[in-house]
DNA sequence: TATAAGTATAAAGTATACTTCATACTTTAT
DNA sequence: ATAAAGTATGAAGTATACTTTATACTTATA
């Protein structure tokens, strides 16, 4: 179990922005049980990988709600397997739209590119 | 030669959003010379070309920023070749990274999707 | 010809996604 | 044992990217 540092070294993600993403409910750390002088939070290994799940998604232009979306058909409880699989599939094909899209700008750039090698001076 | 009505139709951006990217510098539209009793303003399709570049752009999570830094690469007259080409290079390798990513998020969302599908219920 | 629709401009308002600040307490290092 | 570093929390502040409002003028249509 770790603390908010190291998950921030881990991921790289300011822990500022790691509490922001937390109390927007993309993911849930744990106060220890029982006696405790503190009330520092700790951190699983599934919290990791949402984190670099957000941290990819979010740098291919899907927004904190479409992840929170994802994150919840990917692990919570109180939604039902078929939606599950349902939401997924949707994202799966928005992902798809997104390659396409990148192909396409690529191409786009590319063949500016080349026009910019030919005439410009 | 369009007015903004038209190139609205054309890429589905809605009018505020044109004028408030023309207003960011990314691209200009031209007024008509002399005595003309309106003031209305003229954009050709090379707007609307950039019009689609920065719609997919941002759909895959370019910023305007990077994208006004994409288009000054592609159409500037105040930039040398030299730097365009880096420029237009830089961005490819960008783009790139971002399809990697892409097919990363996919291939981690297809994977828990067969989780949920194995074991969720 | 009047009225509806289109255009221009500036300014204020809004949503999203953080980031910084202030305060207070806890743990670690010297 | 005390100073430095880490953690928690709430609130305010900021940047980006629009969106809406208000006002005024122009063009198209019934």
């Amino acid at each position: 179990m770790k603390l908010i540092n190291q998950l921030s070294k881990e991921t790289g993600l300011p822990i500022a922005t790691i509490r922001f993403y937390e109390k927007s409910g993309l993911f849930k750390g744990q106060k220890k049980k029982g006696n405790t002088t503190n009330n520092y939070t700790y951190y699983d290994d599934a919290v990791s990988e949402k984190l670099y799940l957000i941290r990819d998604a979010k740098s291919v232009g899907f927004t904190l709600s479409e992840i929170k979306e994802l994150i919840d058909a990917l692990y919570s409880k109180r939604i039902s397997k078929s939606r599950k699989i349902e939401i997924l599939n949707a994202k799966l094909l928005q992902i798809n739209e997104k390659i396409k899209e990148l192909n396409g700008v690529k191409k786009q750039i590319a063949y500016l590119k080349s026009e910019v090698e030919k005439y410009d001076c």
